[in-house]
DNA sequence: GCGAAAGTGCACACCAGTGTGCACTTTCTG
DNA sequence: CAGAAAGTGCACACTGGTGTGCACTTTCGC
């Protein structure tokens, strides 16, 4: 019960501890009202043991989305240096990999109480993409009809809707499906948008790589 | 508090019981696990008077998503024919401009235990959106890189995103966003969408007219 | 294997919301 | 204006979730 302090925990300990905190993600994705109960019980352990780790639900909220914040920092820094588009093709595919996390991360930010915080968690993860952003409209591979500020929130919305609500049954589709979507808003026709897929590799593996420059710019 | 029957309500209990509906509808979009009191309170009654109208919360619901298929029919039935990407614009215009119905909507959806009724009031909206489509693609004005059913799904998400999450302070470019990320996820470029709205009037109202033809189609 | 850490099981108080009963007042409407 | 319909105010029982106390058992780690 050393919640706090480094009073050097037991090793089942910080095992529960971290299981509370993957159920917790999992079942607050499934549902942001889930009750204490459900996720002790997914976590095998009893709620009351839950108290033992967790001061009370605010505490384990607070820890779940420092947790995400940790993944969507290495998710952004994950993303290989490379032109705008093929990094924003790159961010969207290691997101949608990552479609628990940003669904949590979605269902906590619901409750008004919990968005400044998990806004930090996301913070990293919008500078990268303000970046891109950025540096796609200076080269004009990006859509300059909107400000930069306005396209990358549509960016992040539009990702965030397709990873969130779409039947993530088959990856293969759905994964280009989001892509597409993003390829699409940020302004290119959705000629542009094939020819660019057809250029990179269709692995649905969060391939590095494939930095085929040129294709066609917009339009 | 004559429920089901047709006992010639009182004229001030007509008006409350809609004002009722107005509220509910109001209060759900702003948070959808809120109170009967509140919503009570907001049509200037008690919380019992509330349940002379209705019988439990779940009656109440179940009204106000009945009160949105009847207005989400009339969206649907009032889009003028046209051809497929006027008509586009015009519905997502429509839509907009009923933001409160459709965030409403969005929010009661939510509980699983209302997905199948809420989806039975958006079927004609549905419908016209997916005739839309095949339309669109039949003469190649919208993408057909992606199925006509999966593309249906993917503007009705677009269009619910835009507009349940976007800050509706500025109407004008809330409004024209919304139509552009419409368009964009269409297939069109983000020059074809800039200049189809050129060619269409950029009236904040339900403007019918403007069927400015060719511009250039996709690409 | 001993001792402390971690977890169990149960009891409790507490809270906010729901749904109902009932006596009472207010407000329409013929 | 009379009477019924509608609404008020208050009390009540019930629910599901939260957070805590405490005695007890299990499990880890030296």
């Amino acid at each position: 019960m050393a919640h706090t302090a480094a009073h050097a925990l037991r090793r089942d300990a910080v095992r529960n501890r971290d299981e509370l905190l993957a159920c917790a993600q999992r079942e607050i994705a499934r549902d942001p009202r889930v009750s204490l109960a459900t996720i002790a019980q997914a976590a095998g352990l009893t709620r009351r043991a839950l108290y033992g780790h967790f001061a009370d639900r605010d505490a384990l909220v607070r820890a779940v989305i420092e947790r995400g914040a940790d993944r969507f920092n290495a998710i952004a820094n994950g993303v290989a240096e490379a032109e705008p588009l093929e990094e924003l093709i790159e961010l969207t595919t290691r997101l949608w990999h990552e479609a628990s996390l940003v669904h949590a991360s979605a269902a906590i930010a619901l409750e008004e109480r919990y968005l400044a915080l998990t806004a930090a968690s996301l913070a990293p993860l919008r500078a990268r993409l303000a970046a891109i952003v950025e540096d796609g409209q200076r080269t004009e591979q990006i859509r300059r009809d909107i400000s930069a500020a306005m396209l990358t929130r549509l960016i992040e919305e539009t990702a965030r809707t397709l990873i969130v609500r779409w039947d993530q049954q088959d990856a293969e589709v759905t994964a280009q499906l989001a892509v597409r979507a993003v390829l699409s808003i940020a302004g290119l026709s959705w000629q542009d948008v094939e020819a660019r897929l057809a250029s990179t590799s269709t692995s649905t593996s969060t391939s590095t790589s494939t930095s085929t420059k040129g294709a066609s710019g917009a339009r």
